[in-house]
DNA sequence: GTTACGCTGATTGTCAACAAAATCGTCAGT
DNA sequence: ACTGACGATTTTGTTGACAATCAGCGTAAC
């Protein structure tokens, strides 16, 4: 567990994106209790900032407090993550086609070279590589879109990935399927046809609830 | 200026939402500083309530905190409007093709009748039914498309109507036109058909906004 | 007239101490 | 061994005092 790098003391934005970030990786794990000093002393934030953080955190729905227990770490049901899909799926959806629509000839050009890479590491099998890539792809079409504010919606609605799923989510087939539809999102926004791109999109989405569902369910967390 | 009604100290959720709700109802203007005795004044709650209320806002996004300048409304531009409408529209389109899918007979039925009385507040010009119905309309087609989390997000993404505004956006021919877009979203919805009803309830929330950059640009906001 | 300066009150930020509640371990009693 | 009460410790909640900063205003120098 790291702390955080600078020495001067940490905002309370800092400490709730450093807190996010444990929760996101599951670090923190569900129904874990987030102890005050605890936070205090990895982050070197005053008990103040760290409760304010605790209160932002709140407010997005990561973190639940309970008079005199504190801040824990909010546990997601699987009909949350369903629903999580489910409007991500929309969101992305639409963020494709106003891309097809609206992207500059250089965020179409970015989009295809971070294509050809993606196929790359599905070729050479660099799981962690495509991880970062694809993220790098998905905020890409947020750009070129042309409304942070759905990028900010899409970036509070992420399930937390304990290490357990990323072996499972990112095997082999598993890439391949997902670049296949890449592929067919990113032909549709060369073709500008915003329907088609939103349609292949939310297949996308989708799939990917599908697949985090059949490993969830296997492994009856 | 109302108080809050209790006696008891408040919490501070219900801080945050006493102010919310001035916000939207824009008695707490654009860019007005939020000075922290007022509110304690005016709801009774302490200092630390009030400063955990404003965070709260301010991860919603409500609310600008500025060192030692304290909390103050966030002022939305025409572009942030345009945005909120965008995933309005979308998260409201899939909300109404989710209903028509999953929806009860109770929920058809009740929305049927909501239909009723919101074409006889047409009739009758009774604007302020009409928008409490509206609403009602379609907190309505949350609750039976099974997903509550669209249903918060939706919840947030409301522009602060000004009191200027209301009286032409609530005027006869607007209240016509989105009557006969609720019997398009409803008709699609008894007949089961979840594409149409999304198309429709799209077009429904792309007309308000519509309307809205109509008054807002008119008004020189 | 206007610019710069400093003063004063108002407002926010921070801290430390204290109060309240929960948690955990201990130890009888059965 | 199990249970339940009890107390010590930990953890969280709250308050008040104080520090830091800002905004407004008057004054004086130019």
């Amino acid at each position: 567990m790291e702390a955080l790098a600078r020495h001067e003391p940490p905002t309370s934005i800092e400490i709730a994106d450093w807190i996010r970030e444990r929760i996101r990786r599951g670090q923190f794990a569900p129904e874990q209790r987030l102890v005050e000093v605890d936070i205090i002393r990895k982050t070197g934030g005053s008990r103040l900032k760290v409760r304010e953080a605790f209160q932002r955190l709140a407010a997005e729905g990561l973190v639940d407090i309970e008079p005199f227990r504190g801040a824990s770490v909010r546990s997601t049901s699987l009909e949350e993550v369903r629903q999580i899909y489910r409007a991500r799926a929309v969101l992305e959806g639409v963020t494709a086609a106003d891309f097809a629509i609206s992207a500059t000839d250089e965020h179409r050009a970015r989009l295809q070279q971070l294509q050809d890479e993606l196929e790359r590491c599905v070729e050479d099998h660099a799981p962690e590589r495509f991880g970062r890539l694809n993220a790098e792809w998905h905020q890409l079409l947020v750009d070129g879109s042309g409304s942070t504010l759905i990028g900010e919606l899409l970036e509070r609605l992420t399930v937390p990935i304990h290490r357990l799923l990323f072996d499972s989510f990112y095997d082999a087939e598993r890439l391949r399927t997902a670049n296949e539809d890449h592929r067919r999102i990113l032909k549709a926004i060369l073709e500008r046809d915003a329907p088609a791109a939103e349609q292949a999109m939310r297949d996308h989405v989708h799939a990917g609830y599908q697949m985090l569902y059949a490993i969830e369910t296997a492994y009856q967390i």
